[in-house]
DNA sequence: GGAACTCCCTGAAACGATTCAAAGGGACTG
DNA sequence: CAGTCCCTTTGAATCGTTTCAGGGAGTTCC
């Protein structure tokens, strides 16, 4: 109906006089706090919906709270962060929390401006998705504010962590090649030159439950491990070194999903069928991987429920529910699709 | 070095005192305001590196400005969207503006709230990617905060635009095709059933440059738009409806890469061979359709272009420097790849 | 019937910055 | 040398909300 534009928002005192009540009144109203009769609670409820009142976040979080949970996003283009993302949103349905995202690049540089910019704008809470930050940097936001990490692996006593189990999704990859008869199953690692790279990184777990597999299963002289980094062009340039390999791998296993379609390029224009010539295998089962003419075996990791998870433990540490640190770990699950077969003559 | 918990975040009267000025001199150096003398300058930089000092991004809003430009992104699956977050935040490197990011949703109603959201924590501006809102809303939105819109093509003399020529796109791809020989070919539209979504978006534009262009390539008996949506899934079934079709198509048009992917499932399902049997084309050049299995021939809109013009657009309205509304249309180009060819016995 | 509790509700003081009017101090002008 | 002007600097008010210490009015209990 009514189409002018607001000559200004309304605000709590605008609220309170209409509803002849006191601000103070409003504001616990809002905050569904303890001491509010109904019939308060209803003039009030009345006059912010005649006002059309919303609440200026801003000058909430100078006091209190901003109702405001940061999520830093190192990589958009990363199709498996969105589920992290959706996760943390559904959890969050129905409360009076808000998630405000932070494009955080790849660098601890950019990283930690992008978190130190969250912290600035008085978040509540923070979620750090496989923040290519030390665990000292870590520490030190998680004492300023509740931190829930993503994908990282260290126990920390400052900040709660949720991770999908990286050791055993490698060695999911590399039992299932092994079953098959696979004996030369190569790995493409993502090794980061960055200096203060920790070690805790999902990249570096996962190399090392592919050795650990390997070795389980009797194949360590197949062990063959390619550092290059998780895109298309490294696994592309990865498989163009394996390719040249005098004894070539029968199979590839790439850490993630996209350096597996850079393999499957590489390999592509090498002329090379797949799987009869050579199985290939990803992590992370994005969309992509799922696609027909793509069709990419690969690990799954339930995005939706490590979101989810990570909400509720955040959540936890804003209302003080709970004092002490949590590291939850996910099993992660394999999708075999077609990208893997038996060897050649085997 | 030191790593214990700062009990207390320094404030600007903390930087004032160690400085010996008053606390509006420090907020003075802190916004390059005009009248400090360097070496006042000097002094205040110094205090607030000794003590760290970081402004209050909340408190700063509540006088002044947030430094924050909000950005609504309704689904952080599309893979043109970080293109555009990287423009603008490429742009914004530098100043003293943080990007921050709205998840919206696909719905009006979702995008709504995400976008209240936004304002009510007092974005200085705000970037709407491709929003499924009446334009009577973003009109609204933009009486109170300078607001840019990209993806639509109306105009408004409230908020500003950056578009890509999707007429111009789809014309190019008919173009390609009708070159190659095609006379049969076949658009995939993406058709909302949500009320409220108004005309003005992309996909209809897309149709309508699809017709216009067959019209004017004298292949008006072939038009045929499938109403489906831009998704794997709906690709997958226009491209079903397509195939059972009495007289197939030899090419068919996606109105966006994710659903050509559907197209090229549904495709290698059916035995058929690409370009061989039939040709496909999508729009927005994602990075999948670069891929070497697929290889996909799309459109390509300069997402990080249009991004940081965005970013600029906003930057002079919230700087006072331009008061009345402007619409940037940027020229898409084709990247033809080997999903065409040629028609069958062409 | 008075003391002790409960409940609701309020006034005023924060929170950390910005804004604005005005004060102070030189340099220039006539 | 007084008057003007300009530039730098400051104190105090202000933004919209929450917090905190009480104030009043009923109840309950002995």
């Amino acid at each position: 109906m009514a189409a002018g534009p607001p000559p200004r928002r309304a605000t709590i005192t605008d609220v309170a006089n209409l509803a002849q009540v006191s601000p103070a009144a409003v504001s616990k109203v809002l905050r569904n706090a303890y001491g509010v009769s109904p019939a308060m609670q209803e003039r009030v409820r009345a006059a912010m919906a005649e006002l059309g009142y919303r609440p200026h976040a801003a000058a909430r979080g100078m006091r209190g709270q901003t109702y405001t949970i940061g999520v830093l996003i190192p990589d958009l283009r990363n199709p498996f962060f969105p589920e992290l993302i959706e996760g943390i949103g559904d959890h969050l349905e129905g409360t009076d929390y808000q998630t405000v995202l932070g494009p955080g690049g790849s660098t601890p540089e950019t990283q930690s401006r992008t978190t130190d910019a969250l912290v600035d704008r008085r978040v509540d809470g923070l979620v750090l998705i496989a923040p290519a930050l030390p665990r000292t940097r870590l520490e030190q936001i998680a004492r300023t504010v509740p931190v829930v990490v993503i994908g990282r692996h260290g126990k920390s006593t400052e900040y709660d962590g949720v991770v999908d189990d990286d050791l055993m999704g490698a060695g999911l990859v590399v039992d299932h090649l092994a079953d098959l008869g696979h004996r030369r199953i190569a790995h493409i690692e993502h090794r980061d030159t960055t200096r203060g790279i920790p070690t805790t990184m999902p990249q570096t777990v996962r190399a090392e439950g592919y050795r650990q597999a390997m070795e389980r299963r009797g194949l360590t002289a197949g062990i063959d491990i390619v550092p290059s980094t998780y895109s298309e062009a490294g696994g592309y340039s990865a498989a163009l070194e394996l390719l040249a390999r005098p004894v070539r791998p029968t199979a590839i296993f790439a850490g993630a999903d996209v350096a597996a379609i850079g393999v499957l390029n590489a390999v592509y224009e090498a002329g090379l069928r797949i799987p009869e010539d050579l199985s290939v295998a990803g992590y992370d089962n994005t969309t992509v991987a799922a696609m027909g003419p793509i069709s990419l075996t690969s690990v799954d990791q339930d995005g939706h429920l490590m979101g989810g998870n990570a909400a509720r433990l955040l959540l936890e540490r804003i209302e003080r529910k709970r004092d002490r640190s949590v590291l939850l770990s996910f099993s992660p699950t394999l999708v075999p699709r077609r990208s893997t077969a038996p060897p050649p003559h085997a």
